[in-house]
DNA sequence: ATGCTTTGATAGAACGTTCCATAACGCAAC
DNA sequence: GTTGCGTTATGGAACGTTCTATCAAAGCAT
């Protein structure tokens, strides 16, 4: 490791002051042209990185936000709605010369939040996009303590009220409404709901969006939810065998399921009971896992904006971060209805 | 946003000197018993936690480790294979009090490794995990860069020599030839592998692993490769109808595909041609995408460590800049044959 | 020429920690 | 009571930057 060029190597080579090379750098205050190209073209030529470290600690910020998982499972970053929420974070952040650092914490059931609040006690992050997935007993405890400790943070798919918290939500309702007032226009009436017993907010709102459009189309009456004991395909199954093997109610004909893997569950016991889709049952998830574009039918699915939560929610940290105004702290972002084979 | 605690408040509260504390927070030091105590005490009735830019500065080190991808496309993050990856290497940071920072470059012709060296160069982390993915010609280009630049990193899925770079490799020599094995076992003497022209370096072990295997079973003469124009499943089930249309051999009874997509591509194109999987046809992917576990039949594939390579990698970068003796430089991980129903 | 404003450059003090060298301490041995 | 020695505690410098305030020079109207 040779030792690195520091702004004073800088200074003295092109025989000006060391604030004058920081000014140069952040064009901050105004530098005569002649010095200004001087000073760039040593720079250039010592090859000077300004350290890290040392801005940060001047300036008490350290231009890094992060990305954490509240999940006991260790490999919940590998999840691709994740992924693309730290893809879209990444984009926004490079931009204003931010970095991204994720972790996901080690869970003490006596201090859940402790590995969080940490990062930001050692002034390792300023903000935080933070995502509670998972089962975990202790998610409210959590944001609890996050508000508490007046910190800056995005959530995701949460409703937090906070001074310093921005929600980022996913048009749960409009999106679970579009897919059933797709279902009724293409001439369905008998519509059921899949839902999982394992709670998950975003996912009330999707209910609520299935029983507002049924509601709306004057099928209120024959509302229809199921509920799977988990987010499994197993758990969509068997939820989709009860639904079949109830002989008080007619069939249904199309299913809306509260995300993909249910809704592959059920597409599995659709046809193991000797139906077509979407001929006899039509179907349509949630989430656009990427599993739904190679499946036999290819599923039609609700996407959400898991990449534009990522760039709005850094846009909205940074600019929080700047002193710049923002817009409200509560941000519901469009959800896509993608059509296809299953219906 | 209060004023933080530094150590100096903690030393004046405790009626010690900064050292004192210092020596306290990393053991380094001896310090007495009862001292000691009263330190800890104070530390934790404050509140107080060491600023980790001031600590940087001082140690020159940011503790915290990159994980690069190096791919045009702005969603690369999103891949599930590269969420292990990150989901491996904050295991190991984590217990080490390491951090992780991601980022995809912003890519300019004339100087591709440029946005990654500006993180060593700023010492905003101190070595890097480096993955290159998508289809990019400078790819030898940006390796060549980087290990001049005499950085500390980490490589995935490729051979590069240097003095400061450890090379994480799949056995994907090892995992096709136990996959050609299995199907030799089974009965199977007519293999064709599906290979793609968009190269890979790890595909082309892939490659030799099946014809390593044909060989030894003494079907070195039956040997049969088609080529993909990318990884795509369209370009699989292209691919796979030329083999059906080549009447100048016999039909393969078994495929072995370059990766999971092709193999997904390849199996709509077999059960279109009114084949049945794996009666008429078997087959085995490569790198267990999810999707794997839900088409129909449930495809067998061989699974690459990614987690692990993730785990590994940071422990070697770790230990490397801890001064700590090293294994080898180049590092191979078993795969794992996950047998399904396409078998 | 004189005073007043503007522009550009600079010196010195922070920021919060750890490293280095030194000083104080306690205790046993002479 | 001095000497010697190992153990603990400490003061001061350093890490590389930016902030605040000051100062010199230059421009402009009177």
């Amino acid at each position: 490791m040779k030792p690195s060029v520091t702004i004073r190597d800088v200074a003295h080579a092109a025989g000006v002051s060391i604030q004058t090379v920081s000014n140069v750098m952040h064009g901050k205050s105004s530098v005569r042209a002649d010095i200004q190209a001087r000073v760039l073209d040593v720079i250039e030529r010592l090859g000077y990185y300004p350290s890290q470290a040392a801005q940060g600690l001047r300036q008490r910020a350290s231009h890094t936000l992060g990305f954490l998982v509240f999940d006991p499972n260790p490999r919940a970053l590998a999840d691709p709605v994740h992924g693309e929420v730290i893809a879209g974070m990444c984009d926004v952040a490079r931009t204003h010369a931010y970095n991204i650092l994720v972790d996901t914490p080690l869970i003490r059931p006596d201090a859940p939040a402790e590995h969080f609040l940490r990062l930001f006690r050692t002034r390792r992050i300023d903000a935080a996009v933070i995502t509670l997935s998972g089962r975990v007993d202790g998610h409210d405890e959590v944001i609890r303590q996050l508000v508490e400790s007046e910190i800056l943070f995005a959530i995701l798919e949460r409703e937090v009220v906070g001074d310093q918290v921005y929600c980022l939500l996913g048009a749960n309702y409009v999106g679970a409404y579009a897919a059933t007032r797709t279902l009724i226009e293409r001439g369905h009436t008998s519509i059921a709901f899949i839902d999982s017993l394992q709670m998950w907010p975003a996912v009330d709102q999707r209910l609520r969006g299935y029983i507002g459009a049924m509601e709306v189309h004057g099928l209120g009456n024959v509302v229809r939810v199921i509920s799977s004991i988990d987010w499994s395909a197993d758990g969509g199954a068997a939820a989709m065998e009860r639904l079949l093997e109830d002989q008080t109610r007619s069939r249904p004909t199309a299913i809306l399921a509260g995300n993909d893997l249910l809704a592959i569950g059920a597409m599995h016991t659709i046809r193991a009971a000797g139906l077509r889709i979407p001929a006899d049952v039509a179907i349509i998830g949630f989430d656009d896992f990427e599993f739904t574009r190679y499946v036999e039918p290819t599923l039609s699915t609700v996407r959400l904006p898991s990449y534009d939560m990522g760039r709005q929610a850094a846009q909205l940290l940074i600019q929080h971060l700047r002193g710049e105004p923002t817009t409200d702290r509560r941000c519901m972002l469009p959800t896509e209805l993608i059509l296809r084979q299953s219906v």
